[in-house]
DNA sequence: CTGAAAGCGCTTACAG
DNA sequence: CTGAAAGCGCTTACAG
């Protein structure tokens, strides 16, 4: 049977439009019709107005998964990040889907943590042109091996060969928020709120913390106080802080999200945040703004480096062999009343 | 040239391993491979053997576009929001990938109100099994047309043919929610802020409060005040709401965000909140339990809302052809202290 | 249970 | 600038 019996058939008994359909009815060859609506290459002005017109006439839409097939290409990324809990995931994906969607680039989300049946990082490799890892958990090897198959962008984190990274400044604006502390406040006991080993950023701001009392000569009134970054964690960071014998006057926690809830637990005990006991955050999160007292923090550029992924990952997946370079975005100290500085 | 000489040759400049080579090397034929790594049909124990083995050593992973041309199946779902600004989408989302990733459905992000290159909504169903909507701007015809080609399911609006929709209770608990004020309160002046002609949650909680004062014999003490729910805009309603010449007593606003605006820029000026004047919200964000007083509001099941979604368009993709129905999940009324209870 | 082969709907050298 | 045709890498009747 000739092809162009077979294929008649088929777009007979098909109910959408093809590209056979449309070549057709513009009576041209289904080459044309592709050069026109991909804009590959040059068309004749009356080729390109019939195929236009059928394609109109007919509400035609490429099959994505043909055109991918042929073209290997997905105009796809996947963003794999670690929840959305929080607003930094939300802004992450809000500045890099503005400037995908510049590059006509859709968007896979992919939150880890959350393996699908038999499914790893590496199966993204055939199904996006690239990959951004937004995740702190993620093994290194891991995104090792994905980035020897496609381009990878890591956000947050550093350090993996062949990898683009987008971060933000940590460990300086970390020195200055304690600083901050110590020399204006006169602070001399500070103790330092998270698990550095968790996190490649908590401790960035860990080393930071241990930089300024170091430039001050002081040490650490305690350990890192270690607690989840929940309410709850707020509550039994509460009790471990009132349990010291020796109570710290100061509390650099590793977020937001623990510093806000240390200062409803410490405000519940009648502990006078900013007074007797100052207390700072990191993310600068949107109830910062509305805790009393105002929570002093730092404040990272994140919507700005998802829209640095985006343009990093589309130039890798354009072709650009440049070795992975680190982009580092700055960090602002945002100075309110828990610090112990006047409303 | 006999295929099978074209294909090893084809094998040879590949980079990555296909069923192909998968087949060669296992010693059987690629519907076997195709039969044993998908599952669709039994296999002998010695074949699925020797091809799981072959697979391993060659890292082989399916092509996700030809899988997709073959079977006519994406084994993805779009989900299409309005922006990612405030916790809604984001606990949308989450409750969304959760269910879907037991689905092992993959989860496209499209932002609307973005609109790609020449791309429209009904373009999604040559890329997607299936599209939820959860975004309130997006126009009804869109959506109707986009529902004749594929399933659709609504979050957060209601009432186009043929899609599945699912929605939060409303109007029922702002009518709880104004009743308090006034039977609780004793409030009688009250005013709504935000817009009800621009969506259509707001136009139901705007319902809800003018059944609760047409229950009490009251009218509104303005008409709605619309402002954008910025802090600029909680600035502005600040000034409109000093500026009236009968002050209300009460403001029930449309959501978190303007409450909370609202309420910084009272307090501000020096009016105190839950006694003077009360103040409710929407959506209890973070941040309401932040703000001196605590934002009274309503929380809706935002994550089970997402969770509900997924499970429907699961339904509607694997061919369950039942009209569309209206699933409502209930919605809690949260009361803290900015509508005048003690804390 | 298995294989040969057609078909999915595009893109893209190649030749003209 | 255009067309014929091969190829992308899978799935799935069909026959055995």
């Amino acid at each position: 049977m000739p092809r162009s019996q077979i294929r008649s058939r088929r777009t007979a008994t098909s109910g959408r439009a093809t590209i056979y359909s449309v070549a057709e009815r513009a009576g041209v060859s289904i080459a044309t019709v592709s050069r026109v609506l991909s804009g590959a290459a040059v068309t004749s002005p009356e080729a390109t107005e019939k195929v236009l017109k059928a394609a109109r006439e007919l509400a035609y839409v490429p099959q994505n998964s043909a055109k991918s097939l042929a073209s290997r290409r997905y105009q796809t990324h996947a963003v794999v990040i670690g929840s959305l809990e929080g607003p930094y995931y939300s802004e992450l994906l809000m500045g890099y889907e503005e400037v995908a969607a510049r590059y006509d680039q859709e968007l896979l989300l992919v939150v880890a943590d959350r393996p699908r049946r038999n499914r790893t990082l590496a199966d993204l490799r055939a199904r996006v042109d690239g990959v951004v890892i937004a995740q702190m958990d993620t093994p290194v090897d891991e995104i090792a091996a994905l980035a020897r198959l496609i381009p990878v962008v890591l956000v947050g984190r550093t350090g993996i060969d062949g990898c683009d990274s987008v971060v933000s400044e940590s460990v300086r604006s970390a020195t200055e928020l304690t600083r901050h502390l110590i020399d204006r406040h006169g602070r001399r006991r500070l103790v330092f709120v998270g698990d550095p080993a968790q996190a490649f950023d908590v401790a960035a701001r860990h080393d930071g913390f241990r930089t300024a009392l170091a430039d001050a000569g002081l040490e650490a009134a305690h350990e890192p106080l270690v607690v989840p970054y929940t309410e709850r964690g707020g509550e039994r960071a509460t009790d471990l802080v009132l349990a010291l014998a020796d109570r710290p006057d100061a509390l650099v926690c590793a977020n937001d999200e623990v510093a806000l809830a240390l200062t409803l637990g410490l405000r519940g005990r009648g502990v006078r945040v900013g007074i007797d006991i100052a207390v700072t955050g990191w993310d600068d999160v949107t109830a910062a703004r509305y805790v009393s007292p105002g929570l002093t923090t730092a404040s990272q550029p994140v919507r700005e480096m998802g829209g640095r992924a985006a343009e990093l990952l589309h130039r890798r997946v354009g072709g650009q062999q440049d070795p992975g370079g680190q982009h580092v975005l700055p960090t602002e100290v945002v100075i309110r009343q828990s610090c112990g500085c006047a409303g």
